[in-house]
DNA sequence: ATTTATTCTGCATACGTTTGCAATGCAATG
DNA sequence: CATTGCATTGCAAACGTATGCAGAATAAAT
């Protein structure tokens, strides 16, 4: 059997020009319906395949996504992934994966462009102005995932994102912890830098303030499990003044935070302190540590970021963002409301009533 | 700014000919310092970045990997798919994604070569035999990451494939248990066709009978959380009959296991039930589940997965297996090794002495 | 039967690169 | 000065497909 087989081998076989061989594998082309049984019969006869790459170069359309991704150690990454590489496939397009580690993004999303993939979504990765104008000058979509470019207000958007609403989302944990009347209560941030941690960290601030609290300790994690390690320890260094709360800027921090607490300072969750995380990876639902946290709602971020290429790949030029809502989800990490009529037995009432494992709150708002 | 500069355009510029333009991107080419300089001159005047696809076509070789992947719930295949990405980028190839949870992985396949992968890495799927001889007869290397072909004895090997040294992990595990004079010892199950599951349970049940011992109970969990909590439920039902250790097929399930002992049946872990897994998973080491296990070392497997993709890219021939060793990690959630010296105080002891939270040990044999 | 509209088909070119081959220039050697 | 060798260059033919255009075949309408 030949190694390569060609449309122009299936042609001759069938008796057909390479065009009606051609035309048989793209929809809505012009062949009669015997031409293309011949073209079938001699094309499975051969066990022909056409050449996506040539397809490509003709075309001048691979139907390739490109999709960068830093930190597939933190499970929500994964878990879009996923989603997104399926979603994509009904399409017809096809995932290049980019794991921008260590390594400059710049030089990662130059080696993409080679590839003429169709469209590029950035998944945690902070993409240079310069990129992203060498996307807008090739003409490429370029959609941030759960980033937004620093100058938002600027009317003219390098590139599109979708994001949930940080804002919102964080507000709603500061009143889940003020209602159950904590009284020092931390912050663990992300990413300094990056929008998400900007956007939580406003709302949870703004939110306190308009509750009569304040941010009492403040710690920085950059998004990593053993930043996060490092920032626990940190906030609960001296004895005497310690946080009776925490708001974690990701699950992946949270649970670190968890362990650290739990196994290294013998604290008890929520009984001592409350720990809240956001993201609702698959982990915070876990057993052991039943993480409260604000739900970013994965398929309908990657609709949304689906949607933005289809319509950025039809000709739009105007960038835009896309915010999904996010539900507060209570789980048994962070003390229950304190109910001010049975303030005594409250506790247990309050958390079958509202904290059934996994069950799914609106916040309190 | 032009929308699409191809060489031709940097050619005429760099007042070259269009191979000049070709040969300054094609490391080893002949060119001489003056040309090299004026053609990177006018590339970068016009920004210029050679197609990927083009150059595929025209050499017949994409640089890129198809990387086919069905599950990424579990942690083990995020982390190998970063590593193998990052690997792979590092000799200047790229993944193409495909996740085939639910479809035909035939299908999928189908749409792989359409694409003229260089090479593909099939984790933790099947591959049919037709599609194993298509790419054989497409002269495509294909390496099964961590599942072996079932016809293993035959002497042409449709694929090569990387696993860990499964039977022995198993068999390090039993002796493990049997060490620490369980009693009752369950097995739960993955996929019952798979490689995997196949060695694991054959080197676990072998060695216990050596040991004198057999196994006292088994379940089957599928690889799937759902499926390993279902299972613990049910080992776990009678309860005067209840096993006083579980070997779970994967480090995923063991926690779900743990999760239903823990929570749902009030177990103690290791004091009432000794857990273990296998993979070794970032989570295996949490604080929470202190989970003993068989580490699958991921970046010895990958470098092994690598080098016989470049192996049979060099024109190899012939298939083969690569099986990397793999070894026991002693955590906190298998009962400790009973002294018989000071049997009474000897848990703690031993504990400190072996089972500091990460430490690897080898295993007992 | 003739005209008109419609569906099919093949030809030929384009997509942007690599690469074998032959030609050129230049330095070193005799 | 003639000769050889070597590094550099350009020409032109692939690589495998899509598609505009014009002609052929078929069907529908008069």
């Amino acid at each position: 059997m030949k190694a390569n087989v060609t449309s122009l081998d299936v042609a001759r076989l069938a008796q057909v020009s390479q065009s009606a061989v051609s035309r048989t594998y793209t929809p809505g082309a012009s062949v009669s319906a015997d031409t293309r049984e011949r073209v079938q019969d001699a094309a499975k006869k051969l066990g022909y395949r056409p050449n996506a790459i040539a397809r490509s170069l003709s075309t001048r359309r691979s139907r390739m996504i490109g999709v960068v991704m830093s930190q597939l150690d933190n499970q929500f990454y994964p878990v879009i992934l996923e989603k997104l590489s399926q979603r994509l496939q009904r399409d017809g397009y096809h995932v290049l994966l980019f794991i921008s580690d260590t390594r400059e993004a710049d030089v990662v999303l130059s080696e993409i462009l080679q590839y003429q993939v169709d469209g590029i979504v950035m998944a945690s990765t902070v993409l240079s102005s310069a990129l992203a104008r060498d996307c807008a000058d090739a003409g490429i979509p370029v959609v941030l995932f759960n980033r937004m470019t620093r100058q938002a207000s600027n009317d003219l958007h390098p590139a599109s994102s979708v994001t949930s609403d940080n804002e919102v989302g964080a507000r709603r944990v500061a009143q889940h912890l003020a209602a159950a009347e904590h009284q020092r209560i931390a912050y663990i941030a992300g990413l300094e830098e990056s929008s998400t941690n900007v956007d939580r960290e406003r709302g949870f601030r703004e939110e306190l303030h308009k509750l009569g609290l304040r941010i009492h300790a403040r710690a920085v994690g950059n998004y990593s499990f053993e930043g996060a390690q490092q920032a626990a320890r940190q906030l609960f260094s001296q004895a005497g003044d310690r946080p009776d709360a925490v708001f974690v800027g990701s699950d992946h921090m949270a649970i670190a935070v968890m362990d650290v607490l739990r196994t290294e300072l013998g604290l008890r969750i929520p009984q001592d302190v409350s720990v809240v995380g956001f993201d609702n990876v698959p982990q915070a639902a876990w057993g052991a540590y039943q993480l409260t946290t604000v739900e970013q709602p994965a398929q309908a971020m990657i609709e949304a970021t689906v949607s933005l290429l289809h319509e950025q790949l039809q000709g739009a030029v105007k960038a835009r963002n896309i915010t999904v809502p996010c539900q507060l989800i209570v789980r048994q990490s962070s003390r229950a409301v304190v109910d001010a009529a049975h303030a005594s037995a409250a506790h247990d009432t309050v958390a079958a009533g509202t904290m059934a494992t996994g069950q799914r709150a609106r916040g309190a708002a």
